[in-house]
DNA sequence: ACTTGATTGTTGACTTTTCCACCTTTTTGC
DNA sequence: GCAAAAAGGTGGAAAAGTCAACAATCAAGT
């Protein structure tokens, strides 16, 4: 950090790899505060949030919502369930799905830790204006689209196409 | 995405969330980029980048600057030297660290992906002014530092201290 | 009704990442 | 100087994530 020549591309350099320094750091603080409360981890309580907060309740909405890959779904929504956090019911709508119901286990756990989790929020967002939030999140869309290009003028080495 | 009752109070929750969905897109892209190159991983990429940048050549300093954990530093280093990519000599200051030397094979890799991934990074802010861009490293800066914070007020359940 | 193609979810193997306990070197306090 | 403490590095184990194949279900067109 101490020598910057060229700043301007340093930081247009950096803003991939800021970002993946503030989500760990995120990510790690949300695991802190939700391991103290239980056996969850991250995706597990998300899956929890989403149901416990009326979002979704059946499979694939809630596993869209959460931004979860449908295999480690598939597995975390097991494990929820072998430690009695949810019970799955047949969805007769689409017999493919299922119906994810919480228990109380659940509801109590999402109780104690939303609060905790709405202050961490509030906490988070406390030094930003709401100006500056727009900003952030009209850059995160942008910047979450531009991501999706891959294929870059590619002097191409020995890469072939798929 | 679809019902937003409390959308003040919803943003606020998926701010990690979706810095979280960023996160991984970028990784996703620069990871695309960067295989289409040679053999490198995204952290081992970031060492050669960092000395080959001049910014730092021994371990410690390199590490931090990386970001990288120190378990997965020592992991990616020796990957690095068994692929050839780097050479480690011992640093007499201080007998614990390596200085790190880039073989011309990593000078050669820096050189061809250097351009490709400053376009990117050209593609990616291209959407943004500058104004934006400022609240956004600012932004970044902010929410890294509130995330240090771990230690919410946590009525404990049974909780027991190790 | 039947068939084809697309979704969804599950599973198991595999890779990657993260965590943790240990060892060495350096630094600090006496 | 020497012992204790701190910092760096290492390697193994555990967790998380990825991937590909498969079975069940649904949607659509014939």
């Amino acid at each position: 950090m101490t020598n910057s020549d060229e700043s301007a591309i340093r930081l247009g350099l950096l803003l991939p790899f800021q970002i993946a320094q503030l989500h760990s750091a995120l990510n790690a603080q949300a695991k802190v505060i939700i391991s103290a409360y239980g056996d969850l981890n991250l995706a597990q309580w998300r899956i929890v949030r989403v149901v416990a907060l009326g979002i979704e309740n059946t499979t694939t909405p809630v596993r869209k919502a959460t931004g979860i890959d449908k295999s480690q779904f598939s597995k975390m929504l097991g494990a929820l369930e072998q430690k009695g956090y949810v019970v799955l019911h047949p969805y007769e709508n689409d017999k493919r799905q299922h119906v994810i119901e919480l228990t109380d286990k659940a509801r109590k756990a999402h109780e104690r830790l939303g609060p905790v989790l709405d202050e961490r929020q509030r906490h988070l967002v406390a030094t930003l204006t709401e100006d500056e939030l727009a900003v952030i999140y009209k850059s995160i869309k942008v910047l979450a689209n531009a991501a999706q290009k891959t294929d870059f003028d590619i002097p191409a080495p020995e890469q072939e196409e798929e």
